[in-house]
RNA sequence: CGCAGGGUGGAGCAGUCUGGUAGCUCGUCAGGCUCAUAACCUGAAGGUCGUUGGUUCAAAUCCAACCCCUGCAC
């Protein structure tokens, strides 16, 4: 018979492994915990997590938990797991759940652990400007991604990354991690690595003041705020009370023009829009109105002609004048 | 039945309150000017104003229902 393992999540970014654990012939996927559905979206339809609707799309025994409670545990002890896999669950775990299954509880994290524990390891590394990141698996423990490691796998951070797009990539390389590390889980065949306390740093969940954008800050660091806060919370500002959603911008420079932060102006033919920064100038790509189309700065400008006027802001006269590096 | 904004030539918008000739900035096509240009000039094509019904002499505009899109909340 088949060894049994239980998953736990709550994110679709683990359906790449779900997939894999499915399709793998030496083991029986046996069971997932996830959370219930919940009112969601526009009109506050009932929307099932994505993991729930993947596990009766392959009827897959799932349990909806609210809490962690005696109800879920006796569940968790009734599918019979000899190993379980937790990857991005939202709930942390109690000691007594973690010791049901006898190969083990493992957890999968998008960091590279001991760098960036915590609740937003993704979106942290876009907000460093990392040049890489990858997944840790390692066998969990009390404290909060604190466990010895089996197996991390590096992926490199592109500089057009956002949080969506690496979170697609990290959802692949987390499925390769575990087919790798299967075999030895089940065999009992590995050396954990302990990790480095001193080295260990966090981060904080993302919340929605975090996508608010200042300007004095530098233009790299916006765009960096940019790519990271995308899809959610988005990156944004106000202008006469109106939000603006930020989608793509780029740095147009790093020297600073003593432009004022927060001034709006565009080129000679009106084709970008662009902000002045507390270092360098940020061009802004596509831009989103409450309730609007993700549009072109391009498209934007012709649509609201007054908004340079009205910020108070000025059309640069020539781009030789301003913008050469020298 | 959580709150709110929107759907107008290919793009982004105005016009709707106060019903009466389809408008703006672009794009496209043709021609012109220029050493040249994402510049400038001239001209042209392209719209059942989301759908259906109602009110009216007359509806993009007022009323009703429905479809679709989006922001917030979550």
């Amino acid at each position: 018979m088949n060894p049994r393992v239980v998953f736990f999540s709550t994110s679709e970014i683990s359906l790449p492994c779900l997939e894999f654990l499915q399709h793998e012939p030496t083991i029986t996927l046996c069971g997932i915990l996830t959370q219930p559905a919940r009112a969601k979206g526009r009109g506050h339809m009932q929307t099932a997590n994505p993991i729930a609707l993947w596990a009766q799309e392959h009827q897959i025994p799932f349990y909806p938990a609210e809490t962690l409670d005696d109800a879920a545990f006796h569940w968790l002890q009734s599918v019979q797991p000899s190993l379980g896999i937790v990857f991005s669950f939202g709930h942390r775990l109690p000691q007594r759940f973690l010791t049901i299954p006898p190969l083990g509880m493992w957890n999968l994290h998008t960091s590279l652990l001991p760098k960036y524990r915590g609740a937003s390891p993704i979106q942290t590394a876009l907000l460093q400007g990392d040049r890489e990141t990858g997944v840790t698996l390692m066998s969990m423990t009390e404290a909060l991604d604190a466990g010895p490691w089996l197996m991390q796998k590096t992926v490199p951070i592109a500089p057009t990354d956002t949080t969506l797009t690496l979170t697609q990539t990290l959802a692949q390389a987390s499925a390769e991690c575990l087919q790798t590390s299967l075999p030895r889980l089940l065999s009992r065949s590995y050396t954990l690595i302990p990790q480095e306390e001193s080295q260990a740093t966090f981060c904080k969940k993302i919340t929605k003041m975090d996508g608010r954008l200042d300007f004095s800050q530098p233009a790299i660091e916006l765009e960096r705020r940019i790519r990271a806060f995308q899809p959610w919370p988005g990156a944004y500002f106000f202008q006469k009370n109106e939000r603006l959603l930020v989608l793509q911008a780029h740095v147009l420079d790093m020297i600073d023009r003593s432009l004022t932060p927060g001034m709006f102006f565009t080129d000679p033919h009106q084709k970008t829009l662009q902000v002045g920064t507390g270092k360098g100038i940020l061009v802004i790509d596509r831009i989103q109105k409450a309730g609007k189309k993700p549009i072109s700065s391009a498209e934007f400008l012709r649509g609201n002609r007054t908004f340079l006027a009205t910020a108070e802001n000025r059309r640069l006269g020539s781009t030789k004048e301003k913008f050469s590096l020298h």
